[in-house]
DNA sequence: GGTTGTGAACAAATTCACAGCG
DNA sequence: CGCTGTGAATTTGTTCACAACC
């Protein structure tokens, strides 16, 4: 009775499904029908072996000398990611950083709509921005359970981010993602991502000083072609002991 | 005559030194002199085996029975980030993505000043948008030149993140951080990082789901109290054929 | 005693390379 | 013959565990 096709997908999976998804989208709407790992793994800018193995985890889809459906692989990602009902956000705070990302549309766009924001400043309540009306914090648990929010995301000032996670946790809500520059923790059956915005370009510094010769050297000119061009996105959690 | 330390930096530990910089800086702020690996980790969400190992590649820092001692902590990593001096970035696109990047302050607060926005939509021009002036991307090279830009904020739609990449490559900027729902690729010296939000919410999604009972399962009930927690961010490049 | 720094063991992720199938 | 699916090899990252040292 169980849909046992791979299970436990690794987790550098999962991070490329959406992307994957993202470019079968293109391919779907200039009305491709089918794509090969060395096409896909073109367009989602990855090597066609990693396009291929990461595929595999999903269940076997492709036909050998051909490719992969386009509509049926995008179907089969979709189902994966959850992607085939919408899943409602609340956005708290309702500062510089929670409104732009109010702002920035893409939420509603792709299945998350915003349904609301939440702040503890009285000048913000009532507020409308970008169409989502802005409430006490207080107020959580009621929208929590009015509109079945799933995810949270955080966009508050570092020293409220805490807070606003165990606000989060107690309201049910099982998934965050942290948009403010602080490490928060949660308990163990909530999922928690961090994007931090300034920390990108603090790693791309790096790489930039990198180029012009290294720490101990702080000429300008000089362009080492460097190496390594990538990097990965840290993210740690685990605030509850870490030791045996 | 150089100070050859240990080089050749993990790249899962320069995304992490942002995040012990953050944390250091908290502690210098309340005056705290000396740290332990165990606190440090504590503060940053890792463990304290991960924060030693990675304090190792900078060089010896620490002293045995004591600790590493904050303020030189803090020189050492901002020295390896390159965050002794200031990198002018300019945001390429002022719709709405570009607008809230610029509203949200927290690049210049980090020492990522924001010097232009760039479009092409004439309406936008002349425009100013949190202190920032709206230019025509024809002008790139000239601002580049002028405020000496080293990054570049991909900000536009999906189907023109790409041209604002050449743009920037050919303008001699040689770092990247693309907000843009869309790979983009550039000459190798060029050092691209992406940050795509809604692919964020995609990936808690999954985890969504997943604690729900996975795919075939679309009970809303059901709390398996799951397991993984966190993830790694992808990130990907090399455009120009990856095979050998 | 307390804490670092690091080799060695382990785990995860990536890449290779090719058999198997359409 | 072309392209998938996948074991095996390799590389990268994490964790352990302890000697070295203050």
């Amino acid at each position: 009775m169980v849909r046992r096709s791979k299970r436990r997908i690794p987790e550098a999976t999962v991070a490329r499904l959406p992307v994957y998804h993202r470019s079968l989208n293109e391919l779907a709407a200039e009305k491709t029908e089918t794509v090969s790992s060395e096409q896909l793994a073109e367009l989602a800018g990855v090597n066609a072996a990693k396009v291929r193995k990461d595929l595999s985890y999903l269940g076997t889809y492709g036909t050998r000398g051909v490719g992969y459906e386009v509509s049926n692989l995008l179907f089969q990602i979709r189902k994966e990611l959850g992607l085939t009902q919408e899943w409602p956000v609340v956005i708290i705070g309702a500062g510089n950083l929670g409104q732009a990302l109010a702002n920035y549309g893409g939420f509603g766009e792709r299945g998350f709509p915003v349904v609301a924001m939440l702040d503890v400043d009285s000048t913000k309540l009532g507020q409308t921005i970008a169409g989502v009306a802005v409430h006490h914090l207080d107020d959580l648990g009621d929208i929590v359970e009015r509109y079945d929010v799933a995810i949270g995301i955080i966009a508050t000032p570092a020293q409220a981010a805490q807070d606003a996670a165990d606000r989060l946790a107690a309201a049910g809500v099982p998934s965050v993602l942290n948009f403010a520059p602080a490490v928060v923790s949660g308990p163990a059956q909530q999922t928690i991502r961090k994007v931090d915005l300034a920390v990108e370009l603090q790693i791309l510094s790096f790489y930039q000083q990198r180029r012009n010769g290294g720490p101990g050297t702080p000429s300008s000119a000089g362009t080492s072609s460097a190496d390594t061009n990538d990097a990965v996105e840290p993210i740690e959690r685990d605030p509850a002991e870490v030791a045996k």
